[in-house]
DNA sequence: CCTTAACTTCACAAATTTCTGAAAGTAGCG
DNA sequence: CGCTACTTTCAGAAATTTGTGAAGTTAAGG
């Protein structure tokens, strides 16, 4: 309940935040900076930074904040904006769209789905294994066809919940 | 279409699976021996695999072994078994728990909510980041309960195509 | 009881990953 | 057209992770 002396924005309560969440993504596998780098954007009031302020905030190197910042940017969960007429960049999390490309990892479930099959036909559909391994196909294509419906009514919910998009 | 000799499985495709895909699981973040582990486990006809046979295939050390299958009974991936009478124990991969184990990922998602939370109670429920994790948490809120409808849809389907459930 | 088979733990060597400083691009602006 | 402000790339130092051999523990079987 300490309100912070105005535009600080309580540094402090900010820091210990990021380094907590970004403690609990890199658990879940994530690498360090890129997690760190995310978690200062998404408790940004703004919701983007330039690398220099991620640089100052983290005290990293601008050579990490690029290298976090380029696996962010590939992984979806961040975009680049050019302020027009600068050359500097402002790195933004769109709140929705991050957490949607967490949840579908088309790609990975695909690669999944690729293996799996390549081991059914190289291992035999007759196969206890080969037929353990068609389990699990069937597995991943059914919650393929899920995860679609259920962002569907996620976004139905959120517009309950929040108001009318954003954007 | 080459009919491995009888018994002998071919081992050739087998060990061709497993090593593509442990890649994968890598790729998606798990660690290398349990990903090795757990695929050699997959794609085995029983299902199941005794230390000794683990370490024979994969050619890696009984220390080895060790670690990787702590961790996948850890994650309920496997599950250990003890033949009566003898020390020997096996490793099993169940059919379903192991996926339903990881679609769940209950600690992951209530650990990320926690930290959210904690988020938004210090940054503060007014200001924009604290509405933008507000957001976030109420779609892993969401997806918390939407998960277990799916699960128990997938039951049903699974039923529907592979007959009568097992064990 | 003693032996032996099986799994686990531990300390260390090796491999890999991660981050940095320095150098090199690149594009705005005068 | 050159200067300056940003970003990216690269090579290497540092830290972390990973897998092994060897010793330790436990229980089965004689």
């Amino acid at each position: 309940m300490t309100e912070p002396t105005g535009a600080q924005r309580d540094m402090e309560a900010v820091s210990k935040f990021v380094e907590s969440f970004a403690a609990q993504l890199v658990e879940a596998g994530m690498q360090r900076m890129p997690a760190r780098v995310f978690a200062a954007l998404l408790s940004s009031d703004e919701g983007a930074m330039t690398s220099t302020e991620l640089g100052e905030q983290l005290r990293i190197s601008p050579a990490a904040v690029s290298g976090a910042v380029r696996y962010l940017a590939q992984q979806h969960m961040v975009s680049r904006e050019r302020e027009p007429g600068s050359r500097r960049e402002r790195y933004r999390v769109h709140s929705n769209q991050w957490y949607e490309a967490l949840t579908s990892r088309e790609a990975v479930l695909k690669r999944w789905e690729g293996a799996l099959r390549e081991g059914v036909a190289s291992l035999g559909e007759g196969t206890p294994a080969g037929r353990r391994m068609a389990e699990t196909l069937a597995f991943f294509e059914f919650v393929d066809g899920e995860i679609a419906a259920m962002m569907e009514r996620w976004r139905a919910h959120r517009e309950r919940i929040f108001g009318t998009s954003e954007a």
